[in-house]
DNA sequence: GCCGCCGACGCAAGCGCTTGCGCTTCCCGT
DNA sequence: ACGGGAAGCGCAAGCGCTTGCGTCGGCGGC
């Protein structure tokens, strides 16, 4: 490695004055920058953010922690928080948190070790007090449990299920089901909820039998036995895009003609929704902006740790094609 | 932050020890062990990851460099290389190349500087020379060009995609397309000979006019071209997933029964390729064994900077399904 | 002609950790 | 009773960088 004394030896100046060119942290005479400058394009010094790190005491690293493992939603947060932080100056560390409480602890105390100046967080709710105890600041992402007292980004969950669901009930679906993940995903409970308000304002009745909510893999088999019902529902709205793939393959199995014998709709416009058939009513969630947002929320909190807590949530769009049976 | 001073005081004893109890570097009186393990715990000393690479050298980072955006294969190397990565004792560092040489080139500088102990480098041709410049152990992924001297890991091309169209050929088409990405890629270009290959196994011959290759964005226009030809192709190999979507697209538009009126077989075996109708014949290629390999060939790298380069293709397995008309 | 000021730069103290030496004890063999 | 070895620890250097003080000329104002 090309180190600071190298370019200093080569230019015939201290340390310091390389420091200084290459930071830009005070004036120079031009004819010794210039000189330092060639040094630096001579011999290919990159700089060392280790040794920086040690003495300013930043990092210009941000921690993403998620539940990455088959989750095409975690991938496409990932994508789009990776060209936030870039945009905003800062480099990425991506860790797996595999929804494990302890896993996340773990998770977190890794990054707080290695210096990240802050942690995009999605949270099981087990590990939501750590990032307070480790002082790391922290927004959590995607998932935006009540009254955490941090920061927080996330789509917007009650009003747009309810949407769905009503829009189901004015097309006369009166056995409208739901698929969701685990109800202890605060996304998942919203959802839920909105569920429940969107019956109320369909007019229909709240019935037990017909929500299913677990682990996004067991959904398959979730919506099997929704459909296996002795009354089964006409209609179903699939809580994310990785339980509308279990539905879709418990309908088909049945041979149920999506659309016409089952309506479907989800949260999640998945790429390939309008490749199936018929095409898939769903809504669609600005994953750049979530990511943006929450990286900004970050940085301004690192910034400023005292500032208050915000909490943004952002609506979907509703993408409107055909499996609604429109 | 709390630094192995404080554990070291709260424990009565020198940093010195503290430092060995942690790392386990030498052998320390049983007593002395608990009450540095009893500091450390009531102190939450967690250790600065920085500092330590400042004197060691090391940092037990690896560097993830690709083409991320829009990009839902890339997503899931990615979650297989992080899972990797972390299996082997090592944090991730993602970035962005934007397919880029000069963005990569200042990636690869970016983690050079950050220290990473090794680099993971899905590349454009432009910036397959830095590695080697910058003195980064790096594995090239997913993409293998020839004769770059480097540790690198990808899928099987040729003999793959040959026998994609041989299984077409066999069927009764005569004349069969390809839609790929850009033939600069090395993945498209083997792509590209293995149809050549396999064109000529099935005793077709070689249609210019039935192969396009460019930006998988543009793919769904390039199949529109290719299905308005006076004598259209009446089946398709998709070079890659997104370009998959691209294909269907314009047979959607053009009213075309896939597996019918045109077969389409695809690289990439994309999660909803049985949610379609029909259901599409493609090749999976195993991500987690690729990305499996790809760090521990960097790790041994890292280890032995001067052992023989290695590449290792990886066969993808054919889904048959019935896409192909089958 | 002297003082003060300013522009241009260097000194050296760390940041928190690892690690080669070297210093104490303490015990055992003779 | 004494020498020597081993076990248990601590000292201090130093990783590559940033940055608060200083130093050193040179120049203008009086």
């Amino acid at each position: 490695m090309v180190t600071m004394r190298d370019v200093a030896r080569l230019a015939g100046v201290s340390i310091t004055t390389v420091s200084h060119v290459v930071n830009e942290t005070r004036p120079v005479a031009q004819d010794t920058r210039d000189r330092v400058l060639a040094a630096v394009e001579e011999t290919g010094y990159t700089g060392d953010a280790i040794a920086r790190s040690l003495v300013t005491g930043g990092t210009r690293t941000l921690g993403l922690a998620l539940p990455l493992a088959g989750n095409p939603h975690a991938a496409a947060l990932t994508a789009a928080v990776e060209a936030a932080a870039t945009a905003a100056g800062h480099t990425l560390i991506l860790a797996d948190t595999h929804d494990d409480g302890d896993a996340e602890r773990a998770t977190l105390r890794a990054l707080r070790s290695r210096r990240v100046d802050g942690v995009l967080l999605t949270a099981t709710a087990g590990a939501l007090a750590e990032p307070r105890r480790l002082g790391v600041p922290t927004v959590l992402l995607d998932r935006v449990p009540e009254h955490t007292g941090a920061d927080q980004v996330g789509p917007e969950n009650v009003q747009s299920t309810s949407d769905l669901v009503r829009h189901l009930g004015e097309l006369g679906h009166r056995r409208i089901a739901m698929v969701t993940g685990p109800a202890a995903v605060s996304t998942s409970a919203e959802r839920l909820l909105g569920y429940r308000l969107g019956l109320g304002r369909a007019k229909l009745v709240w019935d037990p039998e017909l929500v299913a909510s677990g682990p996004p893999a067991a959904a398959g088999d979730a919506m099997a036995s929704l459909l296996a019902l002795p009354s089964p529902p006409t209609a179903v709205v699939a809580g994310d895009g990785v339980v509308l793939v279990g539905v879709l393959r418990a309908a088909r199995r049945r041979g149920l003609m999506i659309g016409t014998d089952l309506a479907v709709v989800s949260h999640d416009d998945v790429e390939w929704a309008d490749l199936v058939d018929p095409p898939l009513t769903s809504t669609a969630h600005p994953v750049a902006e979530i990511a943006a947002t929450a990286v900004r929320l970050l940085v301004d909190r690192i910034a400023d740790p005292d500032r208050l807590p915000t909490t943004v949530r952002i609506p979907p769009r509703l993408v409107h094609r055909r499996s609604c049976g429109c």
